[in-house]
DNA sequence: CGGCTACTATGACAGTGGTCATACCGAGGG
DNA sequence: CCCTCGGTATGACCACTGTCATAGTAGCCG
């Protein structure tokens, strides 16, 4: 796999150079791709198939095909597209701080989007976010989808939290905490159009996060967060 | 339809909440909540005019006289009316509070939704994030009404933390972290249909807003919080 | 070559959505 | 009595949407 690196902030004329160099995506990948670029800017009930396959530059012949089970089937896969590239997206975070601590890797989180609201305004929320608000009653199956990927995502921060000297008893909490904040804070950001809840919940989470370090950091362990 | 069965379980207390006891108002504030009702659940998207009506029990031909700028008109009322109740609330729980601290208030904003949760199931979210997720970058006046609603929110927030004795200059932020938590939580419970995030959330950040407070509480001052 | 499989290409369909046009009703006022 | 006016009642329109049916193409295999 390829890295995935920048891509929740590609657009479509990223994603053409990138399929047309190097190991091209097929095209289902990149429907599953941009249907959660759709639902995290216009929510799942205003992305319709047609667009999804208009902006993946896939026929939309292929949809019937990729995704026999329809849009709800298309969603589920975005979702869980979402879920594990956040999850992903954690070990990445850890492996570029110099010395990891549950503060910076917060802010790294948050930073992410706090660097895409400033450079590319404020249009793209959370697909996962989405899916739940728009699906969670109606389509039991997209609001598993949603569970799995908070599951794999609070994994993923936990095990960074627990690898910092975090009890075990309080990384999972804490994590759940770190992504509730987060998440809340992307709403509320898009709401405004201002950074400034996101900078609000790193400043005045951090000490508390870092607080919660009560043995030295083991060495090597990245490994919980890594995935597929 | 079971939806109406639904909301008419423990419609009274968010009536009563909402100024609405008693005495009936007209059909047009019934359908601004009945929208709001709606919205929650559904989202923005599959939230229909006709459903509205039909949900308020007023007549179709209403909704393009009442709101001759048809849904969006609808929505912005829809979260302005969200946002109020939310800000006219916290006095509510600031009086229930035998003596008000900082975690008590955030423990009762988390306990009315872990109340509902848990007596109604998970079906509802927060009308100020669907309408966030679903239009904010569609309709910009939407998105300025939940802006006004979270501001508004926020303020009521932030002013009882002030007369709890928490300085000036952290009431605020502290107050945003306060809703951001509440808000992310409440959709990972939704995902996951289960409370836990809320619970953790209260747990967690309790003793970091208490840890606020540096000067003895006001005693008189719910008066911020106070709405029309 | 025929046949099989993977994929693409369209057109149609049935439903739904928001919105508009238009007509109707009842009360108040001149 | 008619005229107005807030409010109600429908039916129609039109732009969709998700889905399906069906036919077409390209390539591999035998």
């Amino acid at each position: 796999m390829t890295t995935v690196i920048g891509w929740i902030r590609g657009r479509h004329d990223v994603m053409r150079e990138a399929g047309m160099a190097g190991a091209e995506r097929g095209p289902r990948e990149r429907m599953v791709f941009s249907a959660a670029q759709l639902i995290r800017r216009e929510g799942v009930g205003s992305t319709g198939m047609r667009e999804v396959a208009a902006h993946a530059r896939a026929p939309r012949g292929s949809l019937q095909h990729y995704f026999p089970d329809g849009k709800e089937q298309l969603v589920n896969e975005a979702v869980g597209w979402a879920g594990r590239y956040a999850g992903n997206r954690v070990a990445r975070f850890l492996a570029a701080l110099p010395e990891p601590t549950p503060s910076g890797l917060f802010s790294e989180m948050v930073r992410q989007w706090t660097d895409e609201y400033e450079t590319e305004g404020f249009d793209g929320g959370c697909p996962v976010a989405a899916a739940t608000v728009d699906r969670a009653r109606t389509a039991d199956s997209t609001r598993q989808a949603a569970e799995a990927a908070f599951t794999r995502w609070t994994g993923a921060v936990a095990g960074a939290l627990a690898d910092m000297g975090v009890p075990e008893e309080r990384s999972r909490p804490l994590a759940t905490l770190m992504i509730s904040s987060l998440e809340g804070a992307i709403l509320i950001a898009r709401a405004e159009r201002s950074v400034r809840a996101l900078t609000t919940a790193v400043r005045e989470l951090g000490p508390l996060l870092d607080a919660a370090v009560t043995r030295p950091a083991t060495d090597g362990g990245t490994g919980e967060a890594a995935g597929s």
